[in-house]
DNA sequence: ACACCAAGCGGAGGGGATCG
DNA sequence: CGATCCCCTCCGCTTGGTGT
């Protein structure tokens, strides 16, 4: 991986900037992942033994003397995009550029994050960075303590079902000279038919999952696969489409439409420590003259649990829509028409991170046609943008938050929007106060009647709480779903990553390496239970970059299911709270009598992601220094 | 090892919205 | 107003996690 720097694409301001930062002499300070065995296993006790000397290139010194930018207050508030390393990347010009509020936690778990690259692409002036950017559209929502009282302080999850329907929306952006890569061996390999295809990795073992596009009903599916769904299509991406927009670049919309996860989630609620999730990728992938494909870089939504087809079973009353995004109206067009369009509303396609800045060169997503397509992508005819009146409709129907109907449904007359004022979606903010959460919509949902079925299906589908504390207990409950009080707990909440003790992070981590749910329960039974319930780690961040560790960076799967920018931010804040937790840690170690090797193993870990991050913040910022 | 039970599945169908 | 769609729910069953 000679002159291959695993940056991901954080900031800039145009294309151009985009796709031509400069990367740093990755030689010097590259993290060298092949010091670790890619099948590490954790379960060995006398792994700890070996840390050392197994990974003899890994400067084993943690980095407590940090820059004086990080606060070594544990009590600082942590600000989800407050910290100065983001400052580096942060350009003022993306906040007054149409982005996006990257602080609204549904554009956080709606979006997908910075471009993973796989392999150094070049173009005619050296190496290039695509940038690459989507948002999901559908009934997404989030929901909070499945597990009852025991994870109380756990986050939002990004939540879907496994029948309803979603799509994918958005851009990226090439230069339109792309034409080689540089393989393993450091060679210039040329390479042809760039397409975008997406995939998903499910969370525990890092394997696929299948996404499957469903074909509309009376659509020719005479098989009973073509009624089950397909495959999702692959987007060819033609580099000489609008040359009069930008001769060097080429931003090419994206779309896929009609999408289901074909299985659910393992674990919805059952075990708060195996959850399983989902990770949608959408990947650049380019044909070599051998035929073969190549990654060339993806981008990864967050993680997403999906839930089987009985919504009886969950608590709904603490799902909290997310903000409607799917919200344009579907074209009735019963179809696979070649030149139908996806009705995205440009308003709502920003990119969701910061980060990306797509906007230089974004083509509006009204020119998204629909899928299936003709391959010829010069077929992409712009549409007509819809007329006020159209927007204006589309607004007042189809913006509202999709309020879960298994536990908010309502009178059909009122449940339905009424009011222009009910296209604002919920403000998942954190900071919401009463009024800011009360939306009209869920005020007159909740102030109407039950539909007749719902009656006589019984009250007892909708949960304890609203059958004692009726609207009051539900609009407190919901409530506390998504608002937390003090500084603290906003920090907690703002994480995707909830925190879990440490005993429980054992158990995942040996879990995430076990091939059955059996297997993590012998070792959790053998391990023990919640013996110090003081320390929190990050169970996510710990398995991500473990795989993190693991992966060689020659383009293998490696099970990261979130963005890296975020693992970033998480390591940053985890730097801050080291030096309070490692005493903690290693006081525990003695107080719990636990295993030594596990809980050294830990405190390694994070070391050693402190290290690489701490590298990876160097190298970041001489990079933006050589830009600036 | 066994029983219990929650979660997920396929099949089926209803409610409501939208379209022609 | 009928056709169609999406979303939701129920039923009966299977699977598999959990407790004893």
């Amino acid at each position: 991986m000679a002159a291959y720097d695993t940056l991901t694409i954080s900031s800039s301001t145009s294309s151009h900037n985009i796709l031509r930062l400069t990367a740093p002499d990755s030689r010097s300070n590259q993290f060298n992942m092949d010091t670790f065995e890619h099948d590490l296993n954790f379960e060995a006790d006398g792994l700890l033994d070996d840390v050392n000397t197994g990974i003899p290139s890994l400067p084993f010194t943690p980095s407590y003397e940090l820059s004086d930018a990080f606060s070594t207050t544990f009590e600082d508030p942590f600000s989800y995009h407050a910290g100065p390393f983001e400052s580096l990347l942060d350009d003022p010009n993306l906040e007054n550029n149409g982005d996006t509020n990257s602080s609204d936690p549904d554009n956080k778990l709606l979006g997908f994050g910075a471009p993973i690259m796989k392999v150094p692409t070049l173009d005619d002036n050296g190496q290039t960075w695509p940038a690459m950017t989507a948002e999901l559209y559908g009934m997404f929502f989030v929901a909070e303590d499945v597990f009852g009282g025991e994870t109380a302080r756990r986050p939002m999850e990004l939540t879907c079902y496994r029948r309803n329907l979603f799509q994918i929306s958005g851009n990226i952006i090439l230069s339109r000279s792309i034409t080689r890569i540089i393989n393993d061996q450091g060679q210039h390999v040329p390479i042809y038919n760039l397409i975008a295809t997406i995939s998903a990795l499910e969370s525990i073992e890092g394997k696929s999952t299948e996404i499957i596009s469903v074909p509309w009903k009376t659509a020719n599916a005479t098989t009973s696969e073509d009624r089950a769904g397909a495959a999702p299509p692959q987007w060819p991406l033609d580099l000489s489409i609008n040359p009069e927009l930008d001769p060097t670049c080429v931003s090419i919309p994206i779309a896929w439409k009609r999408l289901q996860f074909k299985h659910a989630t393992a674990n919805n609620g059952r075990r708060k420590g195996l959850q399983q999730h989902y990770v949608i990728q959408i990947n650049l992938m380019a044909t070599l003259a051998t035929g073969e494909k190549i990654k060339l870089a993806e981008i990864q939504s967050g993680a997403i649990i999906v839930r089987g087809r009985s919504p009886r079973n969950f608590d709904s009353r603490k799902d909290v829509p997310v903000s409607d995004k799917k919200g344009e109206p579907k074209p009735r067009t019963m179809s696979n028409e070649v030149g139908t369009t996806v009705k995205v509303d440009p308003a709502t396609s920003q990119s969701s991170y910061r980060f990306y800045a797509p906007n230089a060169v974004q083509q509006p997503l009204d020119l998204i046609p629909d899928w299936p397509i003709s391959l010829a992508s010069s077929s992409l005819t712009p549409e007509q943008p819809p007329t006020p009146s159209q927007r204006t409709k589309r607004n007042s129907s189809h913006n509202r938050p999709p309020i879960p109907k298994a536990r908010w449904k309502a009178d059909s007359s009122t449940a339905r929007p009424t009011t222009q004022n009910s296209a604002a979606p919920i403000d998942l903010s954190l900071a919401d106060d009463d009024a800011g959460y009360m939306n009209p919509q869920v005020s007159s949902r909740n102030s109407s009647g039950l539909s007749d079925r719902d009656r006589d299906r019984g009250i007892g589908q909708r949960g304890n709480a609203e059958k004692e504390g009726g609207v009051n207990a539900k609009t407190s409950s919901s409530k506390k779903a998504i608002s937390v009080g003090s500084p603290e707990d906003n920090e907690e909440a703002l994480y995707e990553y909830f925190p879990l003790s440490l005993d429980d992070c054992r158990c995942d981590l040996q879990a995430s390496r076990c091939t059955s749910y059996g297997c993590a329960r012998r070792f959790k039974s053998a391990t023990g239970k919640g013996q110090d319930q003081e320390i929190l780690l990050s169970r996510r961040l710990i398995l991500l970059n473990f795989g993190e560790i693991q992966g060689d960076g020659s383009g293998r799967q490696s099970p990261r299911t979130t963005k890296e920018i975020d693992l970033i931010e998480l390591v940053l804040k985890w730097l801050r709270d080291w030096q309070t937790r490692k005493p903690k840690m290693i006081e525990a170690r003695e107080a719990m009598q636990m295993s030594c090797s596990e809980n050294a193993l830990i405190i390694k870990a994070v070391e050693i992601l402190m290290d690489r991050y701490t590298v990876e913040r160097q190298k970041l910022a001489q990079a933006f220094k050589a830009r600036v």
